[in-house]
RNA sequence: GCGCCUGUAGCUCAGCGGAUAGAGCGUCGGCCUCCGGAGCCGAAGGUCGCAGGUUCGAAUCCUGUCGGGCGCGCCA
């Protein structure tokens, strides 16, 4: 046997049938090939190593199961011991060490500011928040990044906008429409007013400039009540003003990857595998959306992040091969530079298809949905699907669902608990501090094994950069929680021994349930 | 036409090489003398789009095919 840690697709997993045991990993099967052996015949091998070698006190049994499955029970001491782990240190329970401790930049939502955030934002408001949260439970270092247009043809059309309902003409055609712009229209200062109408202004311009500030602090406080945070928000026009384009594009050409041609220049996208080259910038001399993106990625990188993630829709994923490849053609590993593209979020009111547009004024915003079902409810509604899926998002059903989300199943679990504690704390029953013959009965079996698999579970999402395990397993645990609830008695004076066991148990519950929600962003509430 | 994503229970979605395919909602039927009924127990409901292939083993990998979405601008 060389290294049978080398051969490929060993796994150690969980069974899907308990009678299985609590882990099983088909070693024996994946190591019947290179040694010419029958994988019955390996598995019996490793089983009485196992059952005689010096860790034999952590299982309870090792068994082999046709075709060659190797089925291990964990010993009651080793459960026993991990929940005095969680009891002795809740806060570390689920944190997973850090490989390798890196700066990331994430940049998520960067909607313009020519409007509220619609629930259309929402999902990239979420995920990236999500993400982020993983990728710090693995150790890393995020620095959340929002990134706008505060410049060019969109603010001054939003410019437009207020200008002619000010002055109580129609919109623009390509001006924005909806009950938000005519507020704007309303509260225009009579400084800014003058300063738009003045001989020889730009009132599109000016009028612009300042309703994009004020849409940015609405898009603020719309993040704020998300519980989305922001560490950097980094204008498009600083990166031209402050030379980050000129010195990229410089940078380019320096590698011998620019030309021009038809009065633009280009790079050279094709050089790296893309389907043709790229204009940055026009023929007119304006720079376009790409000459922007590679000053930033120099700009984000002489801040010193060893990895830059994108969050962007999937309508974007045409520009993520220019880009890798202008951040590979300066020097850096294209490998550093990832994008993680959100599905299409198909919104729907009783099963018909709603289209949002913002210019339309036809939207909901993400204020609406957070109205109707909650900032917990709908931030389980994202972290519960796979970031790259489409989804359907019907919010009058998530309106009339709202009451019974599965968010509060869990969140009840976790209120259900407290509130016992609260209650033994008032009959004088505490916790136990020795957690021996913790696991005298089934209940608490079943419920010991289910709490000790949080770190696994995150360590998956961390892996993953996805959060779905981590809502199923929450649920699961809750599941088993109220299981227990129902079959073994967990205050009970006659019995204080027992009720302290209990207790011990489902407190190391209640923390594993906080911190799972708590990795979502949830509220884990003492009482509901 | 080419590229990427996607098709799993009535609906919305998990599972993505392992041992009887899961959850929530919905439907039907039970459970409040006892630690919170926002709970519990049970039932019905699936040829995992279809067809080949690889494998001891495929919802999962490969090829083809059909359906849906997105992209293929000197737009952002």
């Amino acid at each position: 046997m060389e290294d049978p840690a080398a051969a490929p697709g060993v796994e150690v997993e969980r069974p899907a049938n308990p009678a299985f045991g609590d882990f099983a990993t088909n070693l024996a099967m994946k190591l019947a090939r290179p040694l010419r052996r029958s994988p019955l015949d390996i598995a019996e091998a490793l089983a009485t190593a196992l059952r005689t070698g010096q860790d034999a006190a952590l299982f309870a049994a090792v068994d082999v199961a046709r075709p060659g499955f190797l089925n291990l029970r964990v010993a009651d001491a080793a459960y026993e011991a991990l929940v005095a782990g969680v009891l002795a240190a809740p806060a570390q329970w689920g944190r997973i060490p850090a490989v390798k401790r890196r700066k990331i930049n994430v940049e998520f939502v960067s909607a313009n500011p020519t409007g509220p955030l619609t629930v259309g934002n929402a999902r990239g408001a979420f995920v990236g928040d999500l993400l982020c949260r993983v990728l710090e439970a693995g150790g890393q270092q995020v620095t959340r990044e929002y990134y706008f247009n505060d410049s060019g043809a969109q603010i001054n059309h939003l410019g437009a906008s207020v200008f002619a309902i000010r002055r109580g003409e129609p919109v623009p055609e390509d001006g924005y429409k909806g009950a938000y712009v005519e507020q704007l229209a309303r509260e225009v200062p009579d400084d800014v007013w003058a300063a738009a109408t003045a001989d020889g202004a730009q009132p599109d311009a000016v009028l612009g400039g300042w309703a994009s500030k004020r849409v940015r602090g609405m898009i603020e406080a719309s993040l704020a009540r998300l519980g989305v945070h922001f560490d950097v928000w980094k204008s498009e026009a600083s990166l031209h003003d402050e030379g980050w384009v000129a010195r990229a594009v410089q940078r380019l050409r320096d590698a011998g990857e620019v030309y021009e041609q038809d009065g633009a220049t280009w790079f050279r996208s094709t050089a790296y595998g893309d389907d043709k080259d790229r204009v940055i910038f026009k023929s007119d001399g304006r720079p376009t959306y790409f000459a922007a993106d590679i000053g930033y990625v120099t700009e984000k990188f002489s801040r010193g992040f060893d990895h830059l993630i994108y969050v962007w829709g999937v309508d974007h994923h045409g520009t993520v091969a220019r880009n890798k490849n202008a951040a590979q053609a300066m020097g850096y590993n294209p490998d550093s530079y990832q994008v993680i593209l959100i599905g299409w979020v198909r919104f729907v009111a009783d099963g018909v298809e709603v289209s949002m547009s913002k210019r339309a004024g036809t939207f909901v915003t993400l204020d609406d949905l957070l109205d109707a079902v909650g900032t917990d409810a709908a931030r389980w509604f994202f972290a519960s699907r796979a970031a790259h899926v489409e989804i359907d998002f019907d919010i009058e059903l998530a309106r009339k669902q709202s009451a019974e989300n599965p968010v509060y199943y869990v969140q009840y679990a976790h209120a259900r608990i407290a509130s016992i504690l609260r209650k033994a704390e008032a009959a004088g029953l505490a916790p136990a501090t020795s957690v021996a013959g913790l696991l005298a009965g089934e209940p608490e079996a079943a419920l010991a094994r289910t709490l000790s698999r949080l770190p696994e579970v995150v360590e998956d999402a961390v892996l993953a950069e996805e959060t779905q395990g981590i809502t199923a397993y929450a649920t699961d645990l809750a599941t088993e929680f109220h299981a227990f609830y129902r079959d073994a008695r967990v205050l009970d004076e006659a019995e204080p021994d027992r009720s302290a066991r209990r207790l011990a148990l489902a407190l190391a519950t209640k923390t594993t349930l906080a911190n799972a929600l708590g990795l979502l962003g949830i509220s884990a509430p003492e009482s509901m």
